[in-house]
This record gives structure tokens, sequence and C-alpha cells, in this order.
DNA sequence: CGCACCCCCTGCCGGC
DNA sequence: TGCCGGCAGGGGGTGC
């Protein structure tokens, strides 16, 4: 479910009003999410201020005060909810967090693809430092250029890859090579320096489109007050298999790239 | 290196 | 109506 604009919503969201704030205590309901939850979890948050909250990629991190770093990943359908008190436990409401106020995070998630994890400064840089975040760390054109070279992978699976540019995920990238005019299709070591640079471009004015209508929900994305994003009024392609593209009106077409869903409009893109 | 094909898991939708 | 297959925003592993 979520890729970076929605990570970044949670975070802008929760950032304010959990910061400063401590845990007073952890309940793990069930520890079977991506990699287990480990048996001292509840224990290494317990007591423990939170310092920061950041995101990298489509990871949310909160530092703690004692150098630690609680390591967050909401997998397909992961919600993380902030709410005034304990209400009875819904199903899939794996992980609960009060807080010093009596307020309460739930960790909530049904496939229980996401990740919860205490870890220290070297884990953390190995689970989540690969990429370029292009909200974090400056994703030029120079950069994608000389990232796609040689690459004879399709531009779609390059900017999917985490290890090379961090929190893109499927939405996203089809809605960003529809605004550049690439085919999900074409050689990454074919594109030319124009080429990339439009891609970069796109994804920038993509990403804070659609952060600034709270991220995209197609089923079940919320922040983390519950509310529902509004980007996916504004999706190009994704999702719209047949439908008339949104700028010529010829039908959307898809095709599967890395198994994942592609969308896009053969006029428009190239 | 790149990809096809497995796995993880639940929910929903369309076809029969 | 009910069952079944396919598919869904995630990542990871293996083997060719």
């Amino acid at each position: 479910m979520p890729e970076l604009p929605e990570i970044e919503t949670i975070l802008r969201g929760l950032g304010p009003a959990l910061v400063g704030h401590r845990i007073a205590a952890v309940t793990v309901h069930d520890h079977r999410l991506r990699g287990g939850v480990a048996a001292g979890f509840a224990g290494r948050l317990t007591g423990r201020r939170i310092e920061a909250l950041g995101r990298r990629g489509k990871y949310l991190l909160a530092t703690l005060d004692d150098g630690w770093c609680w390591l967050m990943h909401l997998g397909m359908s992961g919600q993380l909810l902030l709410g005034a008190a304990d209400g009875p436990a819904r199903p899939h409401d794996h992980v609960h967090v009060i807080l010093d106020d009596g307020r309460i995070l739930v960790y909530h998630d049904p496939r229980r693809f996401g990740r919860m994890a205490v870890v220290d400064r070297a884990q953390l840089e190995r689970e989540t430092g690969a990429g370029i975040d292009p909200l974090v760390d400056d994703l030029t054109a120079a950069a994608l250029f000389q990232m796609t070279r040689r690459r004879r992978t399709s531009i779609k699976a390059l900017l999917m890859d985490q290890r090379r540019v961090a929190g893109l995920g499927n939405i996203y990238v089809n809605e960003i090579l529809f605004r550049a005019g690439v085919r999900p299709r074409r050689r990454a070591g074919m594109l030319t320096r124009a080429a990339c640079g439009r891609i970069v471009t796109a994804t920038h004015r993509v990403l804070a489109e659609a952060i600034r209508r709270g991220g995209s929900s197609i089923a079940d994305y919320r922040d983390g007050f519950g509310r529902a994003g509004r980007f996916q009024q504004r999706h190009r392609v994704y999702d719209r298999a047949g439908l008339p593209c949104r700028r010529c009106g010829h039908p959307i077409r898809t095709v599967v790239i890395v198994g994942r869903s592609s969308f896009y409009c053969a006029r428009c893109q190239r």
C-alpha cells in the first residue's frame, strides 16, 4: 500500500504528535510480521522517549533517547493510527504503543507484510540506507543518467528497485513515467540525458502533489489519524486499463513488468 | 546481471 | 448464493 507520499503524510502528521513523548507501555498481540517482532521489542521501547520521527524510502524511523532506532515498514496493508484512548482491539491490530499521556498508537496490518524492530545505527543503515531518496537526497538528472548507464533492465524496474531509488512503488512509478512521456518497458541504459531529466522532474512534481493531497487511497491507506488520501483522483494511468488517456483519449494499455501491472499511454509515452 | 518463480498473508472482486 | 482463481500499494530468496 504505502509508498513514499503515504509514509511522508503519516510522518508529517504523527511527528509533532509523538516527538517528546515517552512510551509508557507496549503490547505485541501478534509477532508474525515480516522478519518477526523480536521477543525483546516491547522491552526496548518501554520507558524510552521519542526524540525524532523521520523517513527513509518507505521506512519510518523513530529515534529513541537511548540512541537506538525504532524501525517501521507498513508493507502492503499496514496502518499506524494514533487514537485518544485504548478501544476494543480490532482484528489485525498487532501492536499497541501507549504513550505517557494515555494516547495509543496502534499498528494494524491484515496481511502482516510490515516490519517493526528496534535497531542500532549499523542495522538501520543496512536496511534503509541504499537508494537515493528523492526528498531526502539530491536526485538529479545527472545522477539518474549515471545510474541507468549500461543497465539492460527496464526503467520501471530500475525506479522500483529500492537499492537505487528509495520510496517509489508501483503507483508512483507508473504516474511518473506517464508525466515524463517514457514507456515503462524502455531499457534504462538507452535513455537520453533529456529523458532522465524529464523523469527526475516528474518524480519531484508527482511526489510533491501526492504529498499535498495526502497520498493515494486505493483501498485501505489511511494517515496517522485515519484520514484517506486524495491523490488517487489525480492518477493519470494507474489502474486505468482500457480507459481513455486523460491527455489524448487513447485507451490506457496494461502490461506486466517484473511481475507488477504497468499502465501507460502508447501515444503519450515513447 | 536480470528475471521468472517461489514464499510470506488477508481481502476483495468477477466469473461460473 | 457460494466457491474459486486471480489480483492487490510490500519485500526477500533461489536458481537459471
